[in-house]
DNA sequence: CAATTATTATTGCATTTTGTAACAATATAA
DNA sequence: TTATATTGTTACAAAATGCAATAATAATTG
């Protein structure tokens, strides 16, 4: 039984024609970066981080284990945004180069070429706490990519992402997310321009602070010292991080 | 072949393990009200409106499938809200009550006593249009409850209803919904009342009208003369109501 | 038909929030 | 010590909102 064999089998643990796309947003150097990694028989091909459900397990455990596989992150909020669901959101052809030919006509995997059904996840985790990880079907190049720039994504992927990040501009307007995007201390300046990033405009400085201090949710620790030659400013911390 | 036999030999056209709720929104009487059906075989047992995604359509014509068969209406927009994915969230003896104990074993159905994922969608639309339609599995009692006096539901159900009224909330202050929960025309007070009747709050008249006259998205119709003894109200309605 | 009643529409003003600019503070370099 | 760049704060203007009072008006009543 040879690799792609044993991975057919285990495929039948899984729930068949549902699958989960995980956004990963992280922030570095000012950019809102996504998560991608690229699949192995197809070049240049990337795609979100994703897989199945098991029969036995719930969706919540489902996508913990995703992203510790993928991240090496636990305890990470997900939230959902969308379903995918088009009868030709996957092509044929794309999922049968990915499998030797003489598995082509096996049944148990003859869903995957014919209807997977979606559903988008977004997660916000801290850019330099991710430690990579991959999987039998990808190849192992795994990188971030600047929201705003990104590489051609496979099937509909680069949809995908959009909505996720047109839901967390919406959720950011809501209530206060974006916690996880950032180490445990950070300047007002980084905040501001980790809000700016997402909602992809510029925000007024003295505003930005006021209300951010008036939410009552930061606490302000000692000053950071840059070397630059200006005013140090405070660093922060959310509050009640428990 | 029993009529049983038939809707299980129909099963197969079905994708297993998912299933689609909806949390079908109508506004009457200054109440918010909730869409229910109530199972055959279960006493008291009132469940939402939903139903399975066929092989080969799109989850959207799935949808849109559901929506005219429960209520007759077409063109509703479908806001998906959640994913219900617990293992246990359908319990074996629940389904099992629903079949003929000859078919307990049957391996077509096997998978709906087992587990089943559900995506969670709410409409809104207009409570006088809503014209019941019943299926098989189901008693022809077919209601409107208000959305604060549920009567038991199965399942989780309870709890879908509560998120899809919650992201409703969410997506009120976000940007104006509810122009499918009234009728053409209405009056400045009936839109208030369904803002208040979602929100769950009062909101000031003055107020209110204020805000929604500066939107510009009303059109001033004629008055209304109910015959009671006091000023007419205008009529309004929405503008590019395409 | 005038006075009454209930409700609606509008206006004016106080309060709060937000936008904008100016200024004071300060860490380093020159 | 002075200059420079950036940060923190304050002051004021503008806009939005909360609140109360007033004007308008469709039927009812005497």
């Amino acid at each position: 039984m040879d690799a792609a064999e044993t991975a057919l089998n285990v495929f039948d643990n899984y729930i068949k024609h549902i699958a989960i796309d995980c956004v990963i947003f992280g922030f570095h150097n000012n950019e809102l970066k996504v998560l991608l990694v690229k699949i192995k028989n197809l070049d240049g091909c990337w795609v979100l981080p994703g897989g199945f459900i098991q029969q036995s397990e719930g969706v919540d455990e489902a996508l913990d284990r995703m992203l510790k596989d993928r991240t090496g992150l636990t305890n990470i909020h997900l939230e959902q945004f969308g379903i995918f669901g088009d009868v030709n959101r996957v092509s044929r052809n794309f999922i049968l180069n990915l499998i030797p030919s003489e598995h082509h006509e096996d049944t148990r995997i003859n869903w995957l070429a014919g209807r997977v059904i979606s559903m988008g996840y977004y997660a916000l985790v801290e850019y330099s706490k991710v430690k990579p990880k991959v999987y039998e079907f990808y190849d192992d190049a795994f990188e971030w990519f600047n929201v705003n720039d990104l590489p051609v994504l496979a099937m509909d992927h680069e949809k995908i992402i959009q909505k996720g990040l047109e839901t967390l501009r919406m959720m950011l307007d809501y209530k206060l997310v974006g916690f996880d995007l950032l180490p445990e201390t950070f300047t007002m300046q980084e905040l501001q321009k980790l809000y700016e990033t997402i909602l992809g405009k510029e925000l007024r400085r003295d505003s930005f602070q006021r209300k951010m201090l008036d939410m009552n949710i930061l606490e302000r620790l000692e000053k950071k010292y840059t070397g630059a030659a200006n005013k140090a400013p405070y660093l922060y911390r959310f509050k009640d991080k428990s």
